[in-house]
DNA sequence: TAAAAAACAGGTAGAAATACCTGTTTTTAT
DNA sequence: ATAAAAACAGGTATTTCTACCTGTTTTTTA
């Protein structure tokens, strides 16, 4: 718990790098030992260097690498890949409802807006450190207003199948209220060929009527309502 | 951030109880300033102390008043409402995934399972405390899979109209996949009365077919999926 | 290049839902 | 106490879906 935490920082703006390097230098138990300006370069940084960060705060806006996107996004993706063990905290000039849920989902353990206070960075720090998350309560409000059915998840039915390309696509015309007809039309396809579409789906999916399909297609995040 | 947090203890288990209370104890910065077995008695107790917790440890399961069930949900919607800037953090012994998104919705702060380490009760009560929350990185993806539309707001048609008790009643079991004559069944009337509500149900929601029914349900929080 | 999966399309039945109509009884609110 | 709303229940007709069957062609994968 006492322990020293090696942090790392990922900022573009270097008043800003500085400024954070600083304040946590006032607390004892947290040692900056990682600062990068850019997020294209962390993965070599890292590999080079001789001790590597418990926790990692990264901007969540960073400047691309060229044609790359190169933001807290995909670094934090590198790192979950490459240093699954250094914890990653986003930090963000504000709260992106959308975004913080995929980062979430990416792997990033905690996520802080940059108008916070430094107690919350130290509190954030410590609980990413020594357990798994921080997420201040706006941000979860944001998160249950809007994560769940974000990020397409690849749909498994209950026997562990997987639903088609062609089935998906039918399902979600029958979640927009469309009936055989109107979607055979729509896909240029015969009525009943969407009928054998929307048999498969009842079967994979285990439902009996269209009820099933939409909160399967829901859960699935095959639609998103 | 380096004031004196208070805290209070609303436990059923003595032993538990004290042994938290040790262990907070090990923190400079934290005192145990309330003690509760139960909870309905929660409210009289803190009315009658001469000092307010800043933080609540609560149990999940609480011994009931008589018939009435008052476990740390009751407690929490019960501090909510009169002492509303006491920060609550519920303990449980395992993550009830359901549960915990009614939970923070209810206006919990944080969520600890007790098998935790001891730094992490001091950082969620410190996190709790200095900003808004703390929840683990588990109970954060099963708020992500469960959370989203769970408080029940009005649901309101799309001419305003609202729906009768009788239809919400039938919505629910149409998203149930029950066909009119098993909803019959059910509720003890006939068929016919099922239809008449389903198309009023239609009619009122603008939909076309159970697909929307179905959606505006889910929309308008008359079922949770 | 074979084999498997997906997409396609047709037939037939029956079940269920939708879209209208009518009316009575019960509950709720003014 | 009266009016309005809700819940109840029936008729009729049509549309749509579900549940089976069959098969061919195209695409994907091993």
């Amino acid at each position: 718990m006492e322990s020293l935490i090696y942090v790392g920082l990922v900022e573009d703006h270097l008043l800003f790098r500085k400024g954070m390097k600083s304040i946590l230098s006032t607390w004892p138990e947290i040692e900056v030992i990682f600062e990068s300006g850019e997020g294209y370069t962390v993965l070599e940084k890292l590999h080079t260097s001789d001790r590597l960060p418990h926790v990692m705060l990264v901007d969540l806006s960073l400047p691309p690498n060229g044609q790359q996107e190169f933001g807290g996004k995909e670094v934090t993706v590198a790192l979950r890949k490459h240093f699954p063990d250094i914890r990653i905290i986003i930090l963000s000039a504000h709260e992106d409802e959308n975004f913080i849920a995929q980062l979430i989902e990416h792997g990033a353990h905690g996520y802080l807006v940059k108008d916070c206070n430094p107690g919350e960075v130290r509190d954030a720090i410590s609980s990413v450190y020594n357990n798994g998350s921080y997420i201040n309560i706006r941000t979860l409000k944001a998160i249950q207003n809007n994560i769940g059915r974000k990020t397409k998840v690849r749909s498994t039915t209950l026997a562990g199948e997987t639903l088609t390309k062609r089935e998906e696509e039918i399902l979600q015309l029958v979640c927009q209220q469309l009936t055989t007809e109107q979607i055979a039309e729509q896909l240029f396809i015969s009525p009943r060929t969407v009928n054998g579409h929307r048999n498969s789906l009842l079967e994979k999916t285990g439902s009996h009527n269209v009820a099933g399909l939409v909160i399967y297609a829901i859960k699935n995040n095959i639609v998103s309502i």
